[in-house]
DNA sequence: TGTCTCTGTGTTAACGTAAACATAAGCATA
DNA sequence: TATGCTTATGTTTACGTTAACACAGAGACA
């Protein structure tokens, strides 16, 4: 007779003790296959008693789904991707998956690392915010074989799908209302060193949009910092205290923005009349400022449930064939800073 | 000769590229045990070219050590846990662990469920948010045998060890503040219908002092949402407006008191003089506000980092002997508010 | 009555890895 | 030369689970 100190009960302890095989506990406690009702109660009483817990592990390795969810972001200290991360976790929950995260600080260096990392755990799916990825990167997902989720952005070729949205065209909205309030000189602030590569879409759709109409760029203004208010305030206050001023600023988010509109609220600076402000994302923290900011709002949670629900069941979604781009738009805000 | 579909390739087929055994392999990936160096690199060069990606699922099994930290939250929309979160993370990816989280919303229940799911996956060790459980919760922990952690609270007792300050403390300190500087009528403002304990510690301490001086609580409000700052907006507003009109605000936490000053800015209402207001977290987007408000400042990432170490490596932190409680204290921000 | 299907249970093997043990060569030391 | 230690590698087994297969009894139907 073996006796193990400090080992977690297992399926065989509790079949001792219901006094069935191993087999009935395994069929008892998944559901699968035939057990008679009094058997089945007899195995839950037993494990009950001695606190069995399934081990996840064992069962990921021989039934070949561990069914966990990768989940690659930027950053969360960023509330835009814990927005998508709540989609996400919300929609595989219920199908009684389990999100596991990894945090690359919008290096694709790391993301590459952490790719290999989490595919080491045999996830069911990924998810991988933004859609450039290294090489490497692309190469490890594919040859796993596991179904792969990019979103936040439709501007490229997915490895396999897409959810999110035209950075591009987002910018050169915001561009294109701000030139129809008859802005003309701008700046452009942006944060992450140009690290952010969908800012940096958003800051190309704006410029394009710019030179259609002749407008002037005066200048950008690229922190190495991550975005805050803060940065944003100071950044403005310098802005608007140089000589050469100019008619609005683009921000690369709100967090910047809002930090700029508190500046110019803080200082009895009128917008937009004394000058334009413009955001991107839509967060609701804005909606408490006096001042409605404009900015574009993004469907993120749902952005990270449909990218959650295609991973667990892509049965569920029933998108169009061929398509590997799904759109879920933007609302440009127009607000009261334009 | 066995072949088999679409399997990812195993320490095995390493093995045959290599011309080695599935153990050498084995020594020659982990690092453990002799391995010659150029059969080292031999294996290096077989294992790059099949693609193989170690499963961590046997890893774990086999070795009893999945690497894994389970971390349990209320919440991911508040930044507080997302920051403790984030010291979690840099602290135990440091030592070679991956934290995998769960989100119980503030209860109880849901927390039991999720702790019992999060054991299955056989974690290294397990942070909590919080001091307080059910008896099932701290039952399973206790019984799995692995390291715990609880952060943000020592005002109880915890399973092994807790991070974090005390929140009644934190409370009382803040309204002796108030009191100091001449407010004597004041209202609680709370958000997730009581459901957060710690802000109804604070709220305790808040009241213990308020007593104390023989001041007065006239009413609490306390809105069965999320808190964010156009609630705390619109609660001030309606306080503002009433017949009743308090000294002095207490808000649950920042998200509700800076809605609340964005109120006072937005409309002139001038601060502490007309009203007084104090939050807590000491969230860094205040830094942006004209006005400093008073809060109280916590070491919210530093808690998660304490933890985390002491998890997967309790002797990097030697602790006070039989110290089960370790108060990382807090900052009262005196502010313009008050 | 034979046999077919459905239900309930048990036995064996396998998932991919690392621990434990075995073996053997090389080399220094007694 | 015998002994013991270090280095390098292989073999066997076990981690806890589920898939696959086997088998037997109950009931239905020809």
């Amino acid at each position: 007779m073996k006796i193990k100190k400090n080992a977690r009960p297992t399926m065989v302890d509790v079949a001792h003790r219901a006094g069935v095989s191993q087999m009935t506990v395994s069929r008892a406690i998944s559901g699968k296959g035939y057990v008679s009702e009094d058997v089945k109660l007899k195995v839950e009483a037993a494990a009950q008693e001695i606190g069995y817990v399934q081990n996840r592990l064992a069962y990921g390795l021989r039934s070949e789904n561990t069914h966990l969810i990768a989940v690659v972001l930027p950053s969360l200290a960023n509330s835009v991707f814990t927005d998508v991360l709540t989609g996400i976790t919300d929609a595989v929950t219920i199908h009684g998956f389990r999100p596991v995260f990894g945090v690359t600080e919008y290096s694709q260096e790391s993301e590459e690392k952490l790719v290999q990392d989490l595919l080491s755990w045999r996830p069911y799916g990924i998810v991988l915010a933004g859609i450039e990825h290294s090489e490497a990167t692309r190469k490890a997902i594919i040859s796993s074989g596991i179904r792969v989720a990019e979103i936040m952005d439709v501007e490229s070729t997915p490895i396999s799908i897409a959810f999110g949205l035209s950075h591009k065209d987002a910018g050169k909205k915001t561009a294109e209302y701000m030139l129809s309030k008859g802005h003309r000189r701008f700046i452009y602030v942006g944060s992450q060193g140009g690290r952010d590569l969908r800012a940096l879409k958003r800051f190309e759709g704006f410029i394009e949009a710019l030179n259609e109409a002749e407008a002037t760029l005066i200048s950008t203004e690229i922190s190495t910092l991550p975005s805050s208010l803060a940065g944003g305030l100071s950044v403005t206050e310098k802005i608007l205290q140089s000589s050469d001023k100019p008619d609005a600023i683009y921000y690369a988010n709100d967090d910047l923005a809002a930090g700029g509109l508190m500046y110019c609220i803080s200082n009895g600076i009128r917008t937009p009349e004394d000058i334009a402000l413009a955001g991107f994302n839509g967060l609701p923290f804005l909606d408490a400022f006096p001042i409605q900011l404009t900015t574009v709002r993004t469907p993120r949670y749902e952005m990270g449930w449909k990218a959650g629900n295609y991973l667990v069941d892509p049965s569920l979604a029933s998108y169009p064939e061929g398509e590997s781009c799904i759109d879920v738009g933007f609302e440009l805000i127009k607000g009261d800073t334009c």
